[in-house]
DNA sequence: AGTGCAAACTAACGCTAGTTAGTTTTTTTG
DNA sequence: CAAAAAAACTAACTAGCGTTAGTTTGCACT
């Protein structure tokens, strides 16, 4: 069922336009399964937005759960580049942290859906995202706890707590992004506009500030 | 094709003879739209659950749809209420914080998937929960907001950041049922036991008693 | 006992989902 | 410019969805 994708290397030169139309097909889907989840999202949806017949869908992608899958390795790769650089290098000042605040919130800032759809993923009890998550998720995420215990929150938080502030400011920061729709039809404020955007990634680093102390 | 990866063995949700049908449904509904969202559950898997055909679910609910809603209503009056009553009285001191924190943590460590299902709403733009929303949940929020202005939270930060810190919070107590499930499975660790849970509701208080600075 | 009614059942409907087959159009290529 | 490949189309299928109609069961009450 799950046909871990014998990558797309294609012959040699990719087709311009096909890849063109396979991107777009993403975008849509992107957008439809992050508002509505897998089970909430039609083929038929999909291929409205992008102006084709549902069966032509079928020659970019061999079903609907293969064209998830695309979606999430195709946003989630760059997002956990960027998480797994941070890591590798290993930090011990809090610099760090406020470095890799910046990447992640400018990343998300420019595709929010990346955010709805692991959080759509996270309630689902992450079925659907477990190849993935066990390739590049969870080392991250176990990584980010060994590192938390030797760098700057370990003076501040005590171990058995250091899994808790790690939680925190995922939840912090991919919860504003999956609450945007909703908080802008109920109160009317934009949370996507560039300013806003900047305005939380100075509070996240100022959280960052106050949970993990300067030596 | 939706592979629904666990067949029922029939009745998960035993028969109490003291207890409604109604309420068995709803039981057996919660769990379902707690987990798979609303598109993603469907009827037979609350028939199957509770023990029963499906069209006798229609003695008790008119649809889908009413179900979802009467589910929703049950689950959030309490919720609501604890929230309501809070704003009522009015808070200026972190004490009132860190009370609702504690009754908000308490409330939904018992009824986890509550968590769940307002996060598959506000992904969704909260266009199922509309209705509840505009009566209930929008003046709490604002009046959350107009309180934290006035609150202990002001005198640590600048009225343009007040929402965001409300917002944090938030997301910071509901994400962590939301992963809760993901997190069982990632790493073993079960984030809903009594034990683990108390440790959250302590790292909220600090986190109230480092947002919220006492005067 | 017998009536009445709520709540369970069986059966089946219409609709829409994802998917496939087969054909035509478009694009690439030698 | 013709052949081949890719990608669009039409048509149709199967399966599962929510829902309805009509019937039977089980229990309360005179």
């Amino acid at each position: 069922m799950t046909t871990t994708p014998v990558s797309f290397a294609l012959p040699t030169v990719p087709l311009r336009k096909g890849e063109s139309t396979a991107q777009r097909i993403l975008d849509a889907a992107e957008a439809l399964f992050s508002e509505r989840g897998f089970s909430g999202t039609t083929l038929r949806d999909v291929a409205a937005r992008v102006g084709l017949r549902i069966p032509s869908l079928y020659n970019h992608f061999a079903s609907k759960e293969s064209l998830y899958a695309a979606v999430l390795e195709r946003g989630f790769g760059p997002v956990l580049g960027v998480l797994s650089d941070f890591l590798d290098e290993g930090s011990e000042s809090r610099g760090d942290a406020t470095r890799v605040v910046e990447r992640v919130m400018a990343l998300l800032g420019q595709r929010p859906n990346l955010a709805r759809l692991v959080v759509h993923e996270t309630l689902s009890g992450g079925q659907r995202l477990t190849p993935l998550l066990r390739n590049w998720i969870a080392p991250i995420f176990a990584r980010a706890h060994e590192m938390a215990e030797t760098g700057p929150a370990a003076r501040r938080w005590d171990a058995e707590r250091i899994p808790l502030v790690v939680l925190a400011m995922y939840h912090v920061v991919v919860g504003y992004f999956a609450i945007a729709p909703l908080y802008l039809e109920l109160n009317g404020s934009n949370l996507m506009t560039t300013s806003a955007l900047a305005r939380q990634t100075e509070f996240l680093k100022e959280l960052v500030a106050t949970l993990f102390p300067e030596e």
